[in-house]
DNA sequence: GCAATATATTGACAGCCATCGATGCACGGA
DNA sequence: TCCGTGCATCGATGGCTGTCAATATATTGC
């Protein structure tokens, strides 16, 4: 016959759920999350937040050592995750901030319960 | 012989150089936005942070729909990040929101430059 | 219309990574 | 000391994605 261990009780109970995110909130926020979380797009739009205007793609392809497509391919998914809006004149295409696009990620942040509370 | 059509003039001038991030910071940070990227690891350091007190693995692993070598994956992930620590008690292990781990995050959101400004 | 330029899209490919099963390791109980 | 359990690590694998060259699309100037 199977001897049987006795399983060690665990020490603690289960924590509480989280409160659970709105799927659609959560959809966002991961967007944004792995729109920055690549090194070359979290550049991309550090200097497109950081121009006081809309900046122009050729200079983004000037500055960044990656080829043109690359770079149109990093500012389609910034801008897909609400991160940037693009305006047109003649040719040109010129990327600026979206306006609350960091939002989300303020929002998660929010009061910062991890840990700073004695 | 070529002819050569005027290249037209860029209708800007190049953008202002972002305030480089210091390495160290960049790689902090870059490291905390890649490890909430991920939907899985997301969730779960939502439930350690969420949790009053440290959180057994073993109530992870039961909650979450993946094996257990990959919460453990995951949960080295967030360590190495800064974002959660680990205790040991006996043959558990205990994963607690590391205090400040998500600071790199709040400093590089700040005051907000990206577009509130009317 | 034609040539040249600016940007976007497509297709291909290599490297990364989330995941799993199997295994290792440490600890506690009998 | 042996067994069972909790967690970490290893090795393999499939899928995702960052990258580029080639191509497409759009616009401007002649």
């Amino acid at each position: 016959m199977k001897r049987i261990a006795a399983a060690p009780r665990r020490a603690t109970l289960p924590p509480p759920r989280a409160r659970a995110l709105p799927a659609a909130r959560r959809r966002r926020l991961l967007a944004v999350l792995r729109a920055l979380a690549d090194g070359t797009r979290f550049d991309l739009y550090r200097t497109v937040a950081a121009a006081r205007g809309p900046v122009c793609v050729c200079h983004l392809v000037d500055r960044f050592a990656v080829s043109q497509p690359t770079v149109s391919h990093h500012l389609r998914v910034l801008r897909e995750a609400g991160l940037v809006t693009v305006s047109r004149r003649g040719t040109w295409a010129y990327y600026a901030p979206a306006p609350g696009g960091l939002d989300p990620l303020r929002a998660a942040l929010g009061p910062g319960r991890e840990g700073g509370r004695p």
